[in-house]
DNA sequence: AGTATTTCCTAGCGAGCACTAGGAATCTTC
DNA sequence: GAAGATTCCTAGTGCTCGCTAGGAAATACT
């Protein structure tokens, strides 16, 4: 009589397939998805929880058993997307100088590829402009090193002899940053009609052209 | 008696000084001030209209006599911010061509002077990437007309034999409105490391540099 | 088989939200 | 000075929010 009652509520949402902490697993990887994808459109204020863990199939109360605030939440999104980006990065890090300004310009097709984590970027860094909150210390660090990445490149391909020219390292860093940011930005709120990827490669070979030493 | 009751009372908050709709039009335009402030840096969501109403001096009930809901008060933020921003493209629509990309160079430290309506612009942007709302097609629009008018300059510039070679004006219209963008997300962002104005003025000649017909 | 652990739900709490109803105080107009 | 208009408040409504308490169901352990 029991197995039979198991049987009978087999197919229950709880007791789909795998093990206990294999479900477990899998619906915190759904928890972590649906809140991406609201935070992302929504904002953090403007995604509820409810509405989060509707996406990903159980109750609010089922969700903050995986992360128990809903800010805890928002740095695991947060934590997730710095890791993806970060391994984006490593495909770049292994170049200096030249060579990693030019790999920039394949930049813009990668953010193309992740539509919803670069609206998240855009949208959390937004909502987190003045100091204190600990997110707001995150946009500013990564900032900060992916600008220093860029000064650096620059500085190692003047003294290359690759580039020329009485350029500022530190403000080219800071336009090509800007253009990746502000393509970004118009990409998502042009429906397509601008291009990041080709916006981003005639940014850089114009930067190239026009700092090539002249022979 | 009841002219001293009114000199006792003269001190209330409600009869400083003036006429009646002076006083009402000086507490609408203060309610306006402490919604863009509030709006720029806690987001439309975030802000209340108690903080608001209180930052102005006046109750929830009381701001809600000037504008009948809380979308309305946002949609009167932005149209003044967009009256401004328009009175400040009027200084540079007289003129057309490669001196109009020249002014550009100049945008940087405009912005900078008005970091609230700055930041205003990049909150409101972000929080209404997607579309269907009025304030989203508001920024689509504005960004169109804006690359329009860079891209119509480029244009002009080259065939008044101002910059030569093959490039798209469509593409460097979006390229030096999204460093402009990007500039200002970085300043917001930086405390003050990165310069809207000197990264502006070195992206403008750098441009122009390059696209310089060769002697 | 019995116990413990993991996972998720039902139910509800207190706070904050945008907004409303109705009235009071002030100023203008006659 | 009475009548009307303007401006703003007190008080409250219904809703949604993040979060908690406690329990139920399924699985794992012994």
């Amino acid at each position: 009589m029991p197995s039979m009652a198991r049987m009978q509520v087999e197919a229950d949402a709880r007791s789909v397939p795998g093990t206990r902490q294999q479900r477990g697993r899998e619906r915190r990887a759904a928890v972590l998805e649906a809140a991406r994808r609201l935070f992302s459109s929504q904002g953090f204020k403007g995604a509820s929880l409810a509405a989060i863990a509707h996406e990903a199939g159980i109750t609010d109360a089922g969700l903050l058993y995986h992360f128990p605030t809903k800010n805890d939440l928002l740095l695991a999104v947060i934590a997730e997307g710095d890791r993806e980006q970060d391994e984006a990065l490593e495909k770049v890090r292994d170049v200096q100088g030249l060579p990693l300004l030019q790999r920039m310009a394949e930049f813009g097709a990668d953010l193309e590829a992740d539509p919803i984590l670069t609206a998240l970027d855009v949208t959390l860094s937004a909502e987190n402009l003045s100091g204190g909150s600990e997110i707001n210390a995150y946009f500013v660090g990564r900032y900060d090193r992916f600008r220093a990445m860029l000064a650096q490149a620059f500085e190692e391909a003047r003294r290359a002899g690759d580039l020329a020219g009485d350029f500022d390292p530190a403000v080219e860093a800071a336009n090509m940053t800007a253009v990746l940011d502000g393509l970004r930005l118009q990409w998502l709120l042009s429906d397509g009609a601008v291009s990041m990827a080709g916006g981003m490669r005639a940014y850089v070979t114009g930067v190239i052209a026009r700092l090539s030493p002249k022979p």
